[in-house]
DNA sequence: GACCATAATGCGGTTTCCCGTAACATTGTT
DNA sequence: AACAATGTTACGGGAAACCGCATTATGGTC
């Protein structure tokens, strides 16, 4: 099992098992920190050492204080470290449950897990452990979907803009003048009408509520 | 703080981070089981040996073995429990959060928390714990609607039914020649749009899009 | 500028949703 | 049996969604 780990999870929303679960495969050495920054120097240091960290845990958001950060999220923390150590495992545990930025951490930043903070959230993270372990990767099913080697199934933030209005009853007359209001484009009618079709297709949706109803269960909206 | 807790979950389900919160209440005495009957049975002998259990947290469903049982589910121990043991303060920690179950068991049942196992599983049984042992009950945010003390809020099996299955992408008249087919009662295209329609004034829905998005959100499909 | 490909918009027709009203059925009360 | 109250079904019309096709921008190439 890993021998040196390091957790870097903003006070608010530390998790209790977490910790406990390392313990459970014996880590010897366990790390937490607050913020990014300290992570990242700890891992240098620890590397210059000798004594490499093999695998982190990070969150993903880190609120902000009075403190002036290099890094201001989990995402570039990330970006930096595969980069720099290579040798370093990363697990991302977080809220996040986005398609796009699982996507980017999975497969431009290549983290080796993704893993939800959710219902199943300890459990996957217990597994995206021992996996990452064994050096295969892993993301929570939640989001599986999202790494879909489907070429079709690319999600934009315009399309999630479109589907988070409509779940919030929004009617595609109303999206229209919102998406004016906001200066974005395509606004007409005609293009969301277009653009809720394709998206439906994508989705195998039979109409607007299902759709919704799909994108919700998947974690996208 | 407690002094004596027993906690019931089946081995699937058993969250590290429960025994986790209360060692760090500092819980002196703390027992798990993973049957209602064991649970039953621990708790009437401790009752009767005058050193009886003050908390239990339990679960609700417990996957079924060889063994007989007499308590089939967590709802039918907890309602034994409070009629036998008063005192005894009842919490259920599970994945439930359909609003039926909810009422049923903070209402008639009368437990004193209800807190889902979900994103925010862990913080809501913390306050839940601390909040009981104040004296008073508790219910996670996420099903809190459920206990509602507006009459008008009812839902029922028939209404969820109709919610999923226009979430499965059913139009109306498919959701009508649906239960017609399961022989059930009202059925037809009008009474399931007014039975909409209804909805949507309960939930302050805008539409059958938002209705579906909200009622996700709440967890009741 | 001329040309093309693509993106975005506009428009008409069909279906579904939505909502009001009215008819019919069921139940319970006197 | 008569009645009221409620539950269920039927129907109609306007609004929104849905879908195909025509028209008008937009951006890049020669």
């Amino acid at each position: 099992m890993f021998q040196k780990v390091i957790i870097a999870d903003d006070l608010g929303s530390i998790n209790e098992g977490v910790q406990h679960i390392l313990t459970t495969y014996q880590v010897p050495y366990i790390k937490q920190v607050q913020y990014c920054d300290e992570a990242y120097k700890l891992i240098k240091k620890a590397a210059m050492d000798g004594k490499p960290y093999d695998l982190i845990i990070s969150d993903l958001s880190f609120v902000a204080d009075h403190r002036k950060q290099q890094f201001a999220s989990g995402d570039d923390l990330a970006a930096t470290l595969k980069k720099e150590h290579p040798e370093l495992n990363i697990i991302i545990y977080s809220v996040e449950d986005r398609f796009q930025r699982v996507r980017q951490l999975y497969n431009d930043t290549r983290v080796d897990a993704f893993v939800c903070k959710g219902r199943e959230g300890i459990s996957d993270l217990k597994e995206a452990i021992t996996t990452v372990f064994n050096g295969e990767r892993y993301v929570s099913p939640r989001v599986a979907m999202a790494m879909s080697d489907n070429e079709d199934l690319q999600i934009d933030e315009y399309d999630i803009t479109l589907m988070r209005l409509l779940s919030y009853g929004y009617s595609h007359d109303e999206i229209s003048k919102e998406l004016v209001a906001l200066n974005e484009s395509p606004s007409s009618l005609s293009a969301i009408e277009k653009k809720m079709s394709k998206l439906k297709i994508q989705f195998r949706a039979n109409n607007a509520v299902h759709l919704v109803a799909l994108v919700k269960d998947l974690g996208i909206i």
